[in-house]
DNA sequence: AAATAAATTTAGACTAACCTAAAAAAATAA
DNA sequence: TTATTTTTTTAGGTTAGTCTAAATTTATTT
């Protein structure tokens, strides 16, 4: 139905759409494509004749119910795939995105649904991503993060914002996983870092690094 | 590192060799791939550019150790997904090979052996075809066709030589699948026909049929 | 061996997706 | 409100892979 490159454009709008809600500038397009601006008018051009996007000279593009339909299709199918690359194949969450952006664009339906049924179901990937349902709907994520929350508070680690291997990895080292509770213990005002107690361990984190972790507070407190 | 069709004209250039011996035409590769004997010039002379396969105008084509080591990998991709889909994700036999022609295409080594070993390491693909190892080596069939065994004969269906969904449906409407014992009771001369005994059950098989079955003698005969 | 048929290659075009360089429009600063 | 900078679009090309139609080579008949 679509090409490769075509679900890739619409999956960008949509992940950025989620962000500015605003109209979606051309560079910021080309920018997570890792295209030229000029590539980018060529392509939402097409894209617009084909009513997956809306769009106006010089204002920016927005999804059509089309077009949000094929990328949150694509975004299902990519979450799954990693749940079980994850799951069942032992790839860590470090690992899973890049294999993931190939079998997203396989095309079959019946596929992805037995392999949602091969997996029991799952709600969220190894990121603690939701993930959409067949009919398109996807959560509201009401997480927090965790750099505003407050000293003593226990919370559980539920996502990330940053996806990049090279965080996903430094928070496997320090045992930070999606599940895993933080105990705040001190925030530092000179540089917005925070103690946090993780596993009985005492750890020093950057604002950088807070600003990229979701939680929820926790109940078991 | 090579497309999706280049990988696509390696594998058909591997198949038609297999068979055939001799070079294999333009003509040839452009029924199965299902494109223009045109093409497949232009095509077949950007393989041989990348030492792919040896072309000499007019006289055909065969694959060079660095096409047949890029051919054997896409089959043995090819054949272990068929091998997942078919035991994990519950296909039918005729369902599992469009899908796999995707999922042949997907770049990450690391992938397919994670994958081989989640299934045990299988030796043949659903439909009795053997997995070429990872150093590219594979067992030389020895399979017998159906219709040129002799009356009396208990036989093991190993293989099949069609693959299309049609054939391989009919062969499950008569509980004919790999390891299935066969006894043959009688051969019509006729048209070439066979009588045999699947399960207790007896049941004629035209020449058509038994030409595309593989079967070895039955141990336990 | 010449004539005819079939297979293969060449020539010239097309599309999707990309590029660079230049032009035009919008946003920002002076 | 000009002037300058930034963003976006246009114009003109490139590459992979495809096509049709015509030319050429090889194979098969007569
Ligand atoms: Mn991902
Ligand atoms: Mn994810
Ligand atoms: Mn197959
Ligand atoms: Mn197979």
């Amino acid at each position: 139905m679509y090409s490769f490159t075509e679900e890739n454009y619409l999956k960008t709008i949509y992940k950025l759409s989620e962000l500015h809600s605003k109209n979606i500038s051309t560079n910021a397009i080309a920018q997570i494509i890792q295209t030229k601006a000029a590539s980018v008018t060529d392509m939402v051009k097409r894209l617009s004749d084909k009513k997956l996007i809306r769009y106006e000279k010089y204002k920016g593009v927005s999804l059509t119910e089309k077009g949000k339909k094929v990328a949150l299709d694509t975004i299902r199918k990519h979450r799954i795939w990693e749940s079980f690359l994850h799951t069942k194949l032992k790839f860590g969450w470090d690992e899973v995105h890049e294999i993931a952006e190939q079998l997203e664009h396989i095309k079959s339906e019946v596929l992805i649904d037995r392999l949602d049924e091969f997996l029991g179901f799952p709600t969220r990937d190894p990121h603690g991503d939701p993930i959409p349902s067949k009919t398109g709907s996807i959560p509201k994520n009401t997480y927090k993060i965790l750099a505003d929350m407050m000293e003593d508070e226990q919370v559980v680690m539920n996502g990330v914002l940053d996806h990049s291997p090279i965080f996903l990895q430094y928070l496997s080292k320090l045992k930070l996983e999606i599940g895993t509770v933080l105990l705040i213990i001190e925030k530092i005002e000179y540089d917005n870092s925070m103690t946090v107690k993780i596993n009985g361990k005492t750890v020093q984190l950057s604002n950088n690094v807070t600003q990229n972790i979701l939680v929820i507070p926790d109940a078991r407190k």
